[in-house]
DNA sequence: TTGCATATATGATTTCAATCATAATGTTGC
DNA sequence: GCAACATTATGATTGAAATCATATATGCAA
């Protein structure tokens, strides 16, 4: 990516939501999906964005001979794991002011609080009077409608 | 890993135990850590289980000198991303009977019973009565005590 | 500027998972 | 065998999130 920000979108069959992935300048998305034939989820550009598109075979060739570039795209795979793990660690935070708490410490909220509350699993009421109930407690700020930070 | 099975628990702040990984024969365990210089979980064995450890300098090397090899490794590291972001997607099915039934099908119970609901975010009474509501309705079989099949 | 859609926000109600208990059933080591 | 422990299982209670509802604010387009 060039420029922007792109989220990889799932929709599960229950009719939900769920944020897979958010690819910011110079991220790639997608990737996983170099070894597999097919993958299911929406490209959803968050801001106007700048995307490269590659083809597979030609990234394919890349990881065989250039050792660099394949450290280096091994290395995002081996953070996506990590950021993965601590995101699965996040959803078994079960109260949810607990979990807002600590996926805003994680800076979760970039975008809408919608978008926020799909991220972490809760729905957007209960995100909202979390962070309602946060902000009474002094323990996070609200500078204007639908901005947080930590306090 | 030449046999046997070992879990990555991260114990977190709030007391509870998360699953990060299950690697079984012929899979690796903390592979992500390779790019990070610390790494906090416990690597628990599940059954009897013969591992082989390696430098990490080695598998560097390796990486950077043998295409193959490192084409295998991201291959893995792929298939681990799709797999979490697919137990993500499980993790934001709501209702407990919905989320154990999918996770059954994906093939998550392969342990005991305690195991496969920490592993989907459940409690372990949560999980055991999902499942009995499930047998009762006919979606799964428990063949004996302790042993759930679909249907 | 006026609709229309969406995001923000909160109230009321209901549902359901967490939690606390209890018991039966396995399993392991002595 | 038996004692200690973990797993399986279910009942009772509680708390909190989902859901439904409503209102306001905001952005966007006609």
């Amino acid at each position: 990516m060039q420029s922007g920000r792109v989220a990889l979108i799932r929709h599960t069959e229950s009719g939900h939501k769920v944020t897979l992935h958010v690819a910011g300048t110079g991220d790639a998305a997608a990737e996983a999906s170099l070894f597999s034939s097919a993958y299911h989820c929406d490209c959803i550009a968050m801001e106007d964005s700048t995307v490269i598109f590659l083809k597979k075979t030609v990234v394919m060739d890349l990881i065989a001979s250039d050792s660099e570039f394949s450290t280096s795209l091994m290395k995002r795979f081996a953070e996506q794991i990590i950021g993965y793990r601590r995101r699965l660690e996040l959803m078994t935070i079960p109260r949810a002011e607990d979990r807002v708490l600590a996926a805003l410490a994680d800076g979760w909220l970039t975008g809408s609080v919608m978008q926020f509350a799909s991220a972490i699993g809760l729905s957007h009421e209960a995100t909202y009077r979390a962070l309602s109930r946060l902000v009474a407690k002094g323990r996070i700020k609200r500078p204007v409608r639908g901005r947080y930070e930590p306090a």
